[in-house]
DNA sequence: TATTGTTATACTCTATAACTATA
DNA sequence: TATAGTTATAGAGTATAACAATA
């Protein structure tokens, strides 16, 4: 029985088979998931922003006064850890925290003006990285059927 | 215009929009490794044992003798930290590790009597778990579309 | 000189507990 | 009593530098 050319091949003179790993959906996935997030960072390395900051803007840019927990919620981070993050916004001066209205327990969320700028550049970035992506993976319709069968393992 | 359903649809009397955010293919990759992931460890709670631990395993299974720099490298497991994990593979009585033959600097890896009962379990259970994460997908052809795509995000 | 394995170390991400102030 | 935010802390995972032994 032949095999099946994959990303290690059995090479004349080679002694070592990676297959029984490399099959396995759970691995494929975390290597692409370190490649994507590792050309992330490079692609906003100018703006030294990561993945999780730049979520966060963006949802502060689309959900201006919102919670803390609100934003927690949708990525998946803990309250604690939040907050942490959400202080290195501030003190890059991108974020301001306001009293909220109605519930004097939470804090309204807004970019700041040099937010809201700096949003212009990294939503250019972010538009131009997705194509990256998309051109990767073949076109728009494959983009689409990862999408669905990534929605589909997300799902508990 | 419509809004298309999505993870996170505008309810009526709802105010946050997720969606800028969900529909990035980073993001979602991100959600399904974790989300695997996790599944993963409930799944070998039994044993306490972690992707990157079965991996190793496996790996010497299918490769007894080889050198802790060809696992290394394949799981992109950096030197330095490869040694901690096989620490403690070896604690648990799973893993040993001799003199090579040729190459003295290198340790050839070998699994341990009590390491190859233990992989009879552990690779059923995986057997299991990929099942069901194919399950989850809707088959066969989803995991294959899935994987190859996967491959294409991880090629540099 | 280069490579293998190791230790030490630091940084990020994540998880829990405990506190405060509000509700 | 429950929730929003915060602090402190601990555990993983990952990165680099430096060293000993060997090639």
């Amino acid at each position: 029985m032949t095999e099946i050319a994959n990303q290690s091949p059995r090479k004349a003179g080679s002694r070592f088979t990676a297959t029984p790993v490399t099959s396995i959906v759970g691995f494929q996935l975390r290597r692409a998931q370190l490649s994507v997030f590792q050309r992330f960072q490079q692609h906003f390395a100018d703006h030294d922003v990561r993945p999780a900051e730049y979520s966060v803007l963006a949802l502060i840019a689309n959900n201006p006064g919102c919670k803390q927990i609100d934003i927690a919620r949708v990525l998946g981070i803990k309250r604690a850890n939040f907050a942490a993050l959400m202080n290195r916004l501030d003190a890059r001066g991108w974020t301001e925290r306001h009293a909220a209205e109605g519930d004097k327990r939470s804090q309204a969320l807004f970019l700041t003006e040099a937010g809201e700028k700096l949003m212009v550049e990294l939503d250019a970035l972010q538009a131009e990285f997705e194509r990256i992506c998309v051109e990767q993976l073949g076109g728009e319709a494959e983009r689409d059927t990862l999408v669905m069968l990534l929605r589909r393992l997300s799902e508990l």
